[in-house]
DNA sequence: TTGAAAGCGTTACCAT
DNA sequence: ATGGTAACGCTTTCAA
């Protein structure tokens, strides 16, 4: 393994100008930078990370918190590599199926200098403890935390729920239910409260019988389906689903049921993710991948001393077949 | 930031011996040990990871490349975290699109001594290229790599779908279709192959009509049942499914057509999910965590010196509801 | 433009 | 059981 000095010995100048070559630096003129190179490759000379880390103090590496990894934080998850890529960090992944203890890893990670900051995905630490890492390197969350300490990049979910219910309200619909996720989530209850909000305002039914908490795949939404008709009510008229994997299995059960959609049925998911574009269904679009990118611009100024602009972002409804 | 000079002085001890105390060296007084380790809890102390790594050689981190991140090998990258987390190693996730680029990122990284050791799920980088850069660090792959030089944990598909085919035959059914996965894959050459030796060995028809290739979702797995029935011929009594997925999708679609199952057609999944076991789903087990701890074994002995044997894996016929 | 030398925070060898 | 000190391989300041 040759270094650094080896380098130096054999080209005639010395570690400082070696290093200079190897960070770009301007100060070093054309011959020397071409020779020293030349040696380089040579030797099949490769800088040891290690070294420049304990040098710089700087690892060049990002940690991520996240419970599991699945379908649904994958866009997050890839925006987020994608972007820190760009700027030359690297993304590293705590699986911790909301482990404390192994929560606990990652923060201390964070203190050992093993990564340079923290991304939240999903975390049960409390924010308190969270909090007191915070001395240590920027954490920031993509959850809403309860703690203003630590950044968010979470959106606002009210809102792209009120524009579903924007559109179907005013295309008569009056009987909506719900395919909801986790229930104590920040999340949930914003789209909980736009729904009751928006009804209120229109004088219509709130269907609390219709409420479907814990629902994140096809097959939940498959069963939400048939769980809708054996209701002794007659069938709402419409649905909001926790996401497009949710409204993709209640559009497969209600058509193995000959349920007309959006005659029968109309149907609205979340995300807009590849599967909702398959199948046509109507959706809100989550700029998830930007939300990634706006959290790696918020921890651009502490960790690298450039500040980048948060992207305004915003939900869309894209109208497709199923209303 | 206290370091270890720090502590040495505070305790009036030398840094070797501080060292020693990190390290649980048996070399240490009773008293000594407590005293210094009082002091670090006051000021508060944490070992640098990069002083250590670039003092010992050693970063504890394995890279793992892959493609993307997808449920099909999640329980191989949950597993392999999991048994590496274990024995003092973080995993690194390289996710590379198939991008040689990408790839070739964390190969430098391995010379670059960022990670000790390399673990492939997939990568499209040649062989011969991968070999090259066996010489910087141990590298085991999942997938069965052409080059002999490097380890793989893959196990042989024939096996499990012999498996299948020697529950189903004996059960009287004769015409048995395939969705299977990417076309060109040494899995699913292998599968084809079982299949079509089962056949033969039986004097049954090969029904290279009902073979549906680059099947992977629930949602290609209701598009081949759709298939299946537009086909001019009758229905087969049965399909092997590329794995738990496509099979689930199958069944959904069966009912939704009014097909008896396992009546009509009977259906084998692949894996043991949790979703064959949910849905009931005859499937073949596949001991995918195992593979992976298999792979951290691999890696084991000139990682840290230490030979871990392989276990012995094999496929396993879980026999439920759909046949 | 270049060089010398002092860090960075550990570990590990050789003494005692 | 403990201490002194040379690595480990790079960056960075200060001089020249």
């Amino acid at each position: 393994m040759s270094n650094l000095e080896r380098i130096a010995k054999l080209s005639g100048f010395s570690k400082a100008t070696v290093s200079r070559v190897l960070n770009h630096s301007p100060h070093v003129s054309q011959e020397t930078r071409a020779t020293i190179l030349q040696i380089m490759k040579e030797l099949d000379y490769v800088p040891n990370r290690n070294a420049i880390s304990l040098s710089t103090g700087q690892t060049l590496q990002i940690g991520m918190i996240t419970s599991s990894i699945n379908e649904i934080m994958l866009p997050f998850l890839n925006g987020f590599v994608e972007v820190a890529e760009q700027h030359g960090f690297q993304t590293i992944i705590y699986t911790t199926n909301d482990d404390t203890s192994k929560e606990r890893q990652a923060f201390e990670d964070l203190r050992q200098k093993r990564v340079d900051a923290l991304v939240i995905i999903s975390c049960v630490t409390s924010a308190k403890e969270v909090e007191s890492y915070c001395k240590y390197g920027p954490i920031v969350s993509w959850q809403r935390m309860d703690n203003p300490a630590i950044g968010s990049v979470a959106m606002d979910q009210f809102k792209g729920y009120t524009l579903a219910l924007d559109h179907l309200i005013p295309k008569g619909h009056t009987r909506i239910a719900n395919a909801l996720g986790r229930t104590y989530s920040i999340n949930t209850r914003s789209r909980q409260q736009a729904y009751e909000q928006a009804m209120q305002k229109y004088n219509l039914p709130v269907l609390r019988q219709f409420y479907y908490p814990s629902t994140y795949t096809i097959l939940d939404g498959e069963r939400v389906m048939r769980a809708m008709l054996q209701q002794s009510e007659a069938l709402p008229s419409a649905i909001l689903c926790s996401n497009d994997h949710v409204a993709a299995g209640v559009l497969c059960e209600a058509r193995r049921q000959h349920l007309r959609v959006p005659g029968d049925l109309a149907i609205v998911g979340f995300d807009d993710t590849e599967l909702s574009h398959t199948l046509g269904i109507t959706t809100i679009r989550n700029p998830i991948a930007a939300q990634a990118q706006n959290a790696f611009h918020l921890l651009s100024g502490p960790l690298r001393g450039i500040d980048m602009p948060q992207a305004e972002l915003c939900f869309e409804l894209i109208e497709r077949t199923t209303t």
